[in-house]
DNA sequence: CTAGGGTTAG
């Protein structure tokens, strides 16, 4: 089944390749074409994504001493920036004698495109210094809550260079910024011009915040809006259900779908695979319609589905049935998928030959998913050789020696663990820190690692060793292998209190009122010693306690959690 | 006058 369905996608390319390029043919061989030729040979190599075609195009353009004016230098901005050539791109504008907010708007979506958000949000503030000078001392500064100040003020603004910017925000994980922005759209009176494109974005930014009441709300807004029907924006709908631990919302929306996508399989697949429901996966996807071709991401879907679910043999017939029948579709994500897989289960050795065999370089989180694995197996020489690896990849992630020195620990080589701690003390510098928020009355609260400036940090701060007197009573044991740093076990216990996420549900459990649920979002991915804390308050504080980490969904009642301590 | 913003995974 999965053949004929790559043979069939590989026709449909070879058809796309041999279409014929009329607007281009028609181009006069030399000497100046006029404007409507040069538009559409250009609108075609756009639609195309025909970098081979569009570059010989412009070449005649300045051969012909033809100067494109402002419409039609941007599509050629546009050209080479949707065939991923941003140099190109940039050189065009760079060169224009006037440009616009079409022309900026272009090219700093394509930056975005091409996963350059560095250089989109630089020309973003570039941008808003050439759009005013009185403005400039505001754009001078890189910060982004300055540059959303001077966006806010800039005269030319309408849906769509909004829509990009919320879009941009969102791409840098700035999605309170993005949420803030499209709110300004609103106030301003805009919200007439709205339409899918602009929602598809906003409930983008939606999924990341976790945010069901905004998220419930915008669904509102759409419905009543009574916009025709939008693939992009069902699919977004489906994906921040899921985000916002509302399955069966996600489930509502993709079955109320008059026609579906490949995406739309992909966002209902993943969620479930998300909350950790890989028999629901399963089902799912055997009952994907042939006309629906799975693609590389319905894959890493289904195996991360059946990875998180614990459906270990279910998994590698998976991967191997892909391997026979549609290797074309692997990437290194899904090698990483299945070594993690190979490494849960204990079978290290398996997991590492297959690093030696895959098509691709092993990244520092296949490795690192690896180095977790020995850890947990208690595998000495695989320990020993992965984190050789991944010392010499990132010296400078604590996180790797602490696991190594635990590996050690485990098998009582002393002498060991106390020469890695000081190779950490050495190399190491800060890692990513950690974050927790959690929504109460649309308003946002969040908390960092051992927070110092909270507003409520001596109510919390009094309320967790309260709960930490009444969990230990219940049989709760810190894991101070948890903690990265090399101090005496008194100061272990006090930093795993300080976790951003114990903060956030001891938050949660002192604002809101008994019995009802808590639902927390976390950064990075839980630490055992978290997963601990919130299974144990689940049970004595009768709390439905929900966790999103970077990864999944923790749905955790009476002491136990819907992942099954498997993550 | 025309154009620019959008969905799953990472």
């Amino acid at each position: 089944m999965l053949a004929a369905r790559g043979l069939r996608r590989l026709a449909a390319a070879i058809c796309l390749a041999r279409r014929s390029s009329s607007a281009v043919a028609a181009l006069p061989a030399a000497g100046a074409a006029r404007f409507h030729d040069y538009d559409a040979a250009v609108t075609e190599c756009i639609e195309r994504r025909a970098l081979r075609v569009g570059r010989p195009v412009h070449a005649r353009m300045v051969a012909a001493g033809y100067r494109p004016a402002l419409y039609l230098a941007t599509r050629l901005v546009i050209m080479y920036a949707r065939c991923g050539a941003l140099g190109d791109a940039r050189n065009v504008l760079d060169g224009m004698p006037k440009r616009n907010v079409v022309s900026w708007t272009a090219m700093i979506s394509g930056y975005s495109q091409n996963e350059r958000p560095a250089e989109a949000l630089e020309l973003f503030i570039t941008m808003l210094r050439a759009g005013s000078a009185l403005l400039d001392m505001y754009a001078k500064s890189e910060n982004v809550q300055e540059a959303r100040r001077v966006f806010d003020m800039l005269p030319a603004r309408d849906v769509v260079s909004y829509t990009a910017i919320i879009s941009g925000y969102t791409h840098l994980g700035l999605d309170e910024e993005a949420l803030g922005l499209f709110r300004q759209l609103y106030n301003e009176g805009m919200q007439m011009q709205c339409n899918q494109v602009t929602f598809t974005t906003l409930l983008n930014a939606l999924s990341g915040l976790a945010s069901l009441d905004y998220g419930k709300q915008v669904h509102g807004l759409i419905l009543r809006k009574e916009l025709p029907f939008f693939m992009a924006l069902q699919n977004s709908l489906i994906d921040m259900y899921s985000k916002c631990g509302k399955l069966l919302y996600s489930r509502r929306v993709f079955d109320n779908m008059p026609e579906r996508s490949v995406v739309s399989w992909n966002a209902i697949l993943m969620g479930y695979g998300r909350h950790g429901l890989a028999r629901e996966v399963a089902q799912l996807f055997r009952s994907m319609p042939e006309e629906v071709n799975p693609d590389s991401v319905t894959l890493l879907a289904v195996l991360s589905g059946y990875s998180h679910g614990g459906l270990v043999d279910e998994g590698l017939d998976m991967f191997d049935l892909i391997v026979k029948e549609q290797s074309t579709l692997l990437n290194i994500e899904h090698y990483g998928c299945v070594i993690d897989l190979l490494g849960r289960s204990g079978r290290l050795q398996k997991a590492l030959n297959l690093i030696q065999k895959m098509p691709f370089e092993p990244t520092r989180a296949i490795w690192g998913s690896l180095l977790g694995a020995c850890r947990v197996h208690v595998n000495i020489p695989v320990g020993e050789l992965v984190a050789r690896k991944l010392l010499d990849i990132e010296p400078e992630n604590a996180g790797n020696y602490v696991i190594l020195s635990n590996i050690y620990a485990a098998a009582g080589m002393w002498k060991d663990v106390f020469r890695v701690r000081k190779l950490m003390l050495k190399n190491t510098v800060i890692k990513e820190p950690g974050r927790s928020w959690m929504i109460l009355d649309k308003v946002i609260h969040t908390f960092h690692s051992s927070e110092r400036f909270h507003p409520r940090k001596e109510d919390i701060n009094a309320k967790i060793k309260e709960i930490y007197i009444d969990i230990k009573a219940a049989g709760f044991i810190p894991d101070l292998s948890c903690v990265l740093h090399d101090v005496d076990d008194e100061q272990k216990e006090r930093m795993l209190l300080g976790h951003s996420e114990k903060l956030a549900i001891t938050f949660g459990l002192m604002s809101t009122p008994s019995g009802l649920p808590i639902q927390v979002m976390k950064n990075l991915r839980i630490c055992v010693d978290c997963h601990n804390f919130a299974k144990v308050v689940s049970k004595v504080y009768g709390r439905e306690i929900s966790l999103r980490d970077r990864n999944r969904f923790h749905l955790i009642t009476e002491g136990a959690c819907t992942c099954g301590d498997y993550w």
